[in-house]
RNA sequence: GUGGGUGUAGCUCAAGGGUAGAGCGCCUGACUGUGGCUCAGGAGGCUGCGGGUUCGAAGCCCGUCACUCACCCCA
């Protein structure tokens, strides 16, 4: 029995790699743009850092966590998304005495320990923003601007913002107990799981799918009539900001996270052809975040999207710049030919000249064939005949013009033929 | 954790009880030092695995594993 790769888990071949590459690059560019650090916290900590961050009683913590014990017996976690880990390291390296501004953003690996279907996997990638202390909305807005501009650089099909407003924790629990009263009378409509959720965590009934459940909610209290005038004070605020620097937003007041640390602004950016999930990355403000986890009391937000979601999306062609054609292919045969190719093959790249060869070949027929196959621009013909002579022959591969030149001038030769291609 | 679908050549898929096939890809030759195109030839399979039914199983039955989609939940 062969070793196969988890469940779950993937590889990414180099044919898509440079997908990748641009979805990675996008993101650190626009990142960088909006004046973002990169922080590179442990794929793994304390279990506990996850457990009071997320929520005991998510999903996530409750079901979802690799967690496994250290060899002092510490319960360890593969970090399931990257907020908890980032708070930590500012709160660990008292990021809070430094007066710039403390923005950050990650990407990496992810572990959540579910049955994979289309865009979720057991490892994952995300690549996330968190900026701390400012309280300000205009904060938000610099986020979700962030997370709007990166996505639709990428010109991802019918991306779609939506925002919403969870007030404050004392307003969700002044709502809480309206709303789970005007549920309890209907238990009957509502699907099994919304029934479940009356006790769990009711909000989330107002964001299920199934039909009967939102028919059942229609005329459901709403949050937003519960807010405190300071909430709604700044999620206008929000808005306001979104309107002036033109990123278009829906409000959706059912929209709930399923992570227990978000309060006031929340948001979503879907899209289509996601399979069941329609999630490209989620996001909003965790003030209370900092202080639980032990560090003084600091207002943060901060947004996550999915990497594998996002590369789903992306059209067919999309990848960073190819450098094939770039590329010059040393065809070096023959006793003589293949001791001076491999020398030249050397040479160019010692010069900045990116020069392969397939050492399996072993005739100029087959030499041109892999040439062809790789896409290289030139190929450099250097049999026993050229090495005889200290020369070689330079062909471009779509013209086919041939060039013979000096292995002493190889380097200026190449160089001068790549530029003028 | 629950449910559906699918497992046949490197890849995409045919064959629905009677010798396992095609397209693409790969290798060789036509072209002995010039790629792509064309033509001719060739290699490649315990049909996921284990049992059962049958004269005979890729196919039918049972089990099992893997992949996949969906529920749940989320990025």
């Amino acid at each position: 029995m062969t070793i196969k790769g988890i469940k779950g888990v993937k590889d990414l071949l180099p044919e898509e790699t440079p997908r990748w590459r641009l979805i990675e690059e996008t993101a650190r560019r626009w990142a960088g743009l909006y004046g973002y650090r990169e922080i590179r916290v442990p794929i793994f900590e304390v279990t506990a850092l996850f457990a009071r961050s997320i929520g005991a009683s998510t999903d996530i913590v409750e079901k979802e966590m690799y967690t496994f014990p250290d060899r002092d017996g510490t319960s360890l976690t593969l970090r399931p998304e990257g907020t908890a880990g980032t708070v930590r390291a500012y709160i660990e390296h008292n990021r809070a005495a430094d007066p710039l501004p403390q923005k950050y953003f990650y990407t990496g690996p992810m572990f959540r320990h579910e049955r994979p279907q289309a865009g979720r996997l057991r490892q994952f990638h995300q690549f996330g923003v968190e900026s701390f202390g400012t309280a300000d909305p205009k904060a938000d807005v610099e986020v979700i601007a962030l997370l709007w501009r990166f996505l639709s650089d990428l010109q991802l099909p019918a991306l779609t913002l939506e925002v919403n407003n969870l007030g404050y924790t004392t307003d969700r629990e002044a709502y809480r107990p309206t709303l789970v009263a005007y549920l309890a009378d209907r238990t009957a409509a509502l699907c099994g799981n919304c029934q479940r959720r009356i006790e769990t965590n009711p909000l989330r009934v107002l964001d299920c799918k199934v039909p009967e459940c939102r028919t059942a909610t229609e005329n459901a209290p709403a949050l937003a009539d519960s807010l405190s005038d300071k909430a709604r004070a700044y999620f206008a605020s929000v808005l306001q900001g979104l309107n002036a620097i033109g990123i278009p937003y829906r409000q959706n007041h059912r929209l709930v996270r399923g992570l227990d640390y978000y309060c006031l602004t929340t948001f979503e950016v879907t899209t289509t052809n996601l399979g069941a999930q329609n999630a490209v990355g989620a996001g909003g403000r965790y003030d209370g975040l900092v202080e639980t986890l032990g560090g003084p009391p600091t207002p943060a937000v901060g947004f996550a999207v999915g990497l594998e979601r996002i590369a789903m999306m992306l059209p067919e062609g999309a990848s960073a710049s190819s450098e094939k054609n770039r590329t010059i292919y040393v065809a070096g045969f023959g006793e003589r030919g293949s001791a001076a190719g491999l020398a030249a093959l050397e040479e160019l790249r010692r010069a900045g000249v990116i020069a392969v060869s397939d050492f399996r070949a072993g005739t100029l027929k087959a030499h041109l064939r892999q040439a062809d196959r790789l896409g290289c621009g030139f190929s450099l013909i250097l049999g026993d005949d050229e090495a005889q002579k200290g020369s070689a022959v330079l062909r471009n591969m779509q013209t086919k013009a041939q060039i013979e030149t000096l292995l002493s001038s190889l380097v200026s030769q190449v160089k001068n033929s790549l530029a003028s291609s």
